[in-house]
DNA sequence: AGGTGGACCCGAACGC
DNA sequence: TGCGTTCGGGTCCACC
């Protein structure tokens, strides 16, 4: 499921064939991408348009037109962007939207459970839009022990609840909460309000390092995410406790556990991560 | 007001 | 083998 690290790599690869091209022709084939908006208006709308931009705040991937306009899509649990050069794509499973660029290629969006989405914004509404819905960006320099700390003080839900609200930080999901809290040594259930001054240090790093290694694996692969030229990614070789129930901690070979956090099937080591805390 | 649980969606995995 | 059921997950929304 695209997470940051996922998300990234799509906008890495589809970003030298996107920007500069004008959309010559935008086909949207599933009507609950654009909901409420009807399709074909968005994509009347889109079409002339040039990319001058493209951008990723959160798990979001920003389409930024000269005209000022910004496409913004979540791909949710099983949307995927793929640049398919000049030749017709095979009418593929899935299928929910085409951009035929101008030099003949297209952008093309599959999606299994329809759950992704496309937003089309003027640029005056995107500040807004995302303010209301993200925090920090992880890797920027605005993002410090100290806000993290902030985000969870006072706060009675899980630890792990929390840093998967994306307005305490943009871009964990479920996947890389569970690898970060592993290595940070927490306990995906602790309150969110007790964890300490030395824990929310270890938790900002253990946040930067496990993206930072998604990204450079190019995501993870479970079944359906693919990067942007259609390869699977390897941080699914790389993961600590995600989906690892039964098997030895590589801290402390204890059996990683399985349990439910945030209504989330949740990973983690009883003795490395103890619910109590340091 | 913050927290929780259901809805959305559909294929895979599971159980009988 | 074949069918029905359960599960999962990001975000929004209703409800407590």
């Amino acid at each position: 499921m695209p997470e940051l690290p996922e998300v990234e790599t799509v906008r890495r690869g589809l970003e030298p064939h996107v920007v500069g091209r004008r959309l010559e022709r935008v086909q949207i084939l599933d009507p609950r991408l654009t909901r409420p908006l009807p399709p074909d208006e968005v994509a009347a709308a889109l079409e002339g348009e040039r990319v001058a931009k493209l951008d990723r705040r959160g798990k979001y991937l920003l389409f930024r037109f000269e005209s000022g306009r910004v496409l913004l899509i979540h791909l949710r649990m099983t949307g995927g962007l793929q640049h398919t050069p000049a030749g017709s794509p095979a009418s593929e499973p899935y299928l929910r939207a085409v951009l035929s660029l101008d030099n003949g290629a297209d952008v093309v969006y599959r999606d299994v459970r329809r759950f992704g989405t496309w937003i089309l914004l003027e640029v005056q509404e995107l500040g807004p839009y995302l303010a209301a819905r993200l925090g920090a960006e992880p890797f920027a320099r605005s993002f410090t022990a100290e806000r993290l700390a902030g985000r969870l003080e006072g706060r009675r839900t899980s630890v792990k609840a929390a840093l998967l609200d994306q307005r305490s930080l943009a871009g964990l999901g479920n996947i890389y909460v569970d690898e970060a809290l592993w290595r940070a040594r927490v306990h995906p259930l602790r309150p969110a309000g007790e964890v300490t001054g030395a824990e929310a240090r270890r938790l900002h790093r253990a946040i930067r390092h496990a993206l930072r290694l998604g990204i450079a694996r190019q995501g993870s692969t479970l079944s359906d995410y693919r990067t942007a030229d259609g390869a699977r990614g390897s941080m699914q070789d790389e993961f600590k406790v995600y989906g690892r129930e039964g098997q030895p901690c590589f801290r402390c070979r204890a059996p990683i556990q399985k349990t439910r956090a945030g209504g989330r099937g949740t990973w983690y080591c009883p003795t490395c991560q103890p619910l109590n805390g340091d």
